[in-house]
DNA sequence: TGCCACCTAGCTAGCGCCCGTTAGGTCTGA
DNA sequence: TCAGACCTAACGGGCGCTAGCTAGGTGGCA
């Protein structure tokens, strides 16, 4: 071609140009509905070029999979450990689930729906992952349990509705909606905190966590 | 063949087999990546014959998601409409849907997770029973909030999110473990009435309505 | 300075396999 | 005898992936 040399600024990183299209496509037409062909095509290069950045399709899953529940354990664990009390600590949760959530939705919700086309070995890579941060949400609701802060109804299974109606974040918000980030993070923090029947945060304090959210995520490498 | 003339007792049914089994397929594989010849074999029949009762593969997809959304709109309707407290009518909802979950959890997963591989036309179909379903949910929340039975952080996203945590439950729920069924929805009850300030409601009620639904989605068509 | 080995980032061509689906035949019980 | 419930055989096409090539840089060293 010769043309195409300089073609896009951001030449030199194609893997992550690959994998931001990769995402875009498995979210909406899912995994095994996207050929490598038409990612090819959508990037503009041939298909046997994909091979020189990664080695096969299910790779490219795992990246993506793998690279978000990394950064989600990341930030809960630096914005945990930034707060004392329990209400702000289960607030931390929630809000870097909401704000991950809502920054790269699309990755995010791969993490939930294609796990199934992961190969063994990498199935339970991923769910090592998610075990550990379940036992993070866990840990933070016993602690609040423990010291009376929280009244548990049962706590492995709010552990469960609190992620598994965060993660539902991605598949809804637009950055264009009736809410920004902010405001859907202090609903979910309110609906939370109501959960284990813990006072409310003063809105101040939830728009601080999602402000140190946005900057970890942001800065973050992948 | 000549010998599997009566091989099941189920003979006559054919289509509900086919259904059966394609629900289990397609939760544990994907629908994509589960192929008729698969389907077949594990019927064992030959693939050609699948089409002598669908006339497709999708159709089989559309038949087992819509058959879970009617059932969870005429359940919750049944159950709702013979309650009076606010309470009791936004329990209702929750029980019917966990139940359903629990009962039927390959088929109703298959609703959240394989959506975008239905034609635009059973997409849309699909997408009115869902609207008319939210609906339902938000109608209910609405009324308890104006007769200042619920007090509400934001009526549409604790019905996402009431719905979204529900609907895990088919992802993880299994007969033989902790809790029953009854357990369970009595959890999420706790914790819907939670979500929207309210009394809780004695165990009891809850698990009359239990019983309830489980009788109703037992004796339906499908 | 000039040359050459090597690297990066692609490319062309195609292999071997599996996909959903169909046309048309066959057996069996009522 | 005839229709319902299958079957055999195969079509056309798309799939993931690979072997092997190449144009254009980059670095080391004579």
């Amino acid at each position: 071609m010769g043309v195409n040399q300089q073609s896009d600024a951001t030449n030199l990183d194609r893997r992550k140009q690959i994998r931001r299209l990769a995402a875009e496509m498995f979210f909406e037409r899912g995994y095994e509905a996207t050929t490598m062909r038409e990612l090819a095509a959508a990037i503009d290069i041939k298909t046997a070029s994909l091979y020189y950045f990664f080695p096969n399709k299910e790779q490219i899953l795992f990246d993506l999979i793998e690279s978000v529940v990394k950064q989600l354990v990341l930030g809960a664990r630096h914005l945990v450990d930034n707060e004392r009390t329990h209400e702000q600590r289960l607030a931390s949760l929630v809000v870097n689930h909401v704000v991950l959530h809502a920054m790269r939705p699309k990755e995010s919700t791969l993490g939930d729906s294609e796990l199934r086309s992961l190969t063994k070995k990498h199935l339970r890579a991923n769910v090592r992952h998610r075990d550990e941060y379940e036992r993070l949400v866990v840990d933070v609701l016993e602690a609040g349990g423990r010291d009376g802060a929280f009244s548990l109804i049962d706590t492995k299974l709010t552990a469960y509705a609190i992620i598994a109606h965060s993660s539902h974040v991605g598949t809804w918000y637009r950055p264009d909606g009736r809410m920004s980030v902010g405001d859907v993070a202090e609903v979910y923090v309110d609906l939370a905190l109501r959960m284990v029947d813990a006072e409310s945060l003063p809105s101040d304090d939830v728009q601080r966590l999602v402000a140190n959210a946005e900057s970890f995520h942001a800065t973050q490498p992948t």
